[in-house]
DNA sequence: CATTTTTCGACTATGTTGGTCAAGATGAGT
DNA sequence: ACTCATCTTGACCAACATAGTCGAAAAATG
């Protein structure tokens, strides 16, 4: 049920993407070293995120990557839906890969699958960015938000 | 962040033991027929769960499983652990394997991972095997769950 | 004793994960 | 024009996980 490294790596990279919020970019190196990411692996990752439409860079020297979009608008559903693949835990709940399991409508599971769909497509596609940067921004000034029981 | 074959399979065959309920235990070939798994690999996945104290078994003729408590004790989340492992998708946030991770505390994305942590096992902890029963017989008589949107 | 059924460990093929590496293209400053 | 820093791209690799299969043994029933 884990997050693979990499997608973690890429949900750390766009968040340092966000916070850096400048017109300069961000360099491969500087993300790698204040996310502790390996940097090989960063410039796949980065490349990658990239194609998808979440980052755009700028090459040569002085150059690096910049967000593609406000950090309000991208949400951390979608950059793990983009690296690891659909969030649902079968096929057949999920909307970006749904496919019919072999007992259509027979299936004892279907409304416990939809339900844990639901409950985690709560969560991960309602948080964007910039709820991790205030939430973060709290947490140092003492304040303990509502996540916590 | 999907399931393994291996724990829907294991899922499967607990609910084909809570479903049959009776004196006589259920042999691996009738399990296997019923919930369409792959008989000698089965037979690996139920000598695990009996492993777990989930089943317990009968050698010999006539033999066959049978389930090791009440249905309405078991819940859905227990097997999923047993089998796959944590549910939680970083191991910081995880009860059943809790390690640090390398940002004591300064992570970004600790709330965020508690919440999903939360709202999984909101679902998958409190599903037993009696709920899901009880559901496929009101789905069989027409009646649709308040999972439905 | 013969048959049925679980039990157990070893085996294997394929795919995924978590990276690394080398060479090239591009752009900024001198 | 040259140089240096930086992104770009595709190939490569080791280790591990997944999804099973197989054969033989042990136990219970009749």
């Amino acid at each position: 049920m884990s997050v693979s490294s990499k997608c973690y790596y890429a949900m750390r990279a766009v968040y340092a993407l966000a916070e850096h919020n400048s017109p300069e970019p961000l360099k491969i190196s500087q993300i790698a070293e204040r996310e502790m990411i390996p940097i090989r692996f960063l410039e796949v990752i980065l490349n990658q995120l990239k194609g998808g439409g979440f980052v755009r860079s700028k090459r040569g020297a002085e150059g690096g990557y910049f967000l593609a979009m406000p950090a309000e608008e991208l949400t951390v559903g979608a950059v793990m839906r983009f690296v690891d693949g659909p969030i649902a835990m079968v096929d057949c709940v999920s909307q970006s890969r749904h496919k019919e399991c072999e007992f259509h409508g027979e299936c004892h599971f279907f409304g416990f699958w939809c339900r844990v769909r639901q409950a985690m497509s709560d969560v991960v596609d309602k948080t964007t960015f910039a709820d991790l940067m205030r939430e973060s921004q709290e947490r140092k000034k003492g304040y303990v938000g509502d996540w916590s029981i």
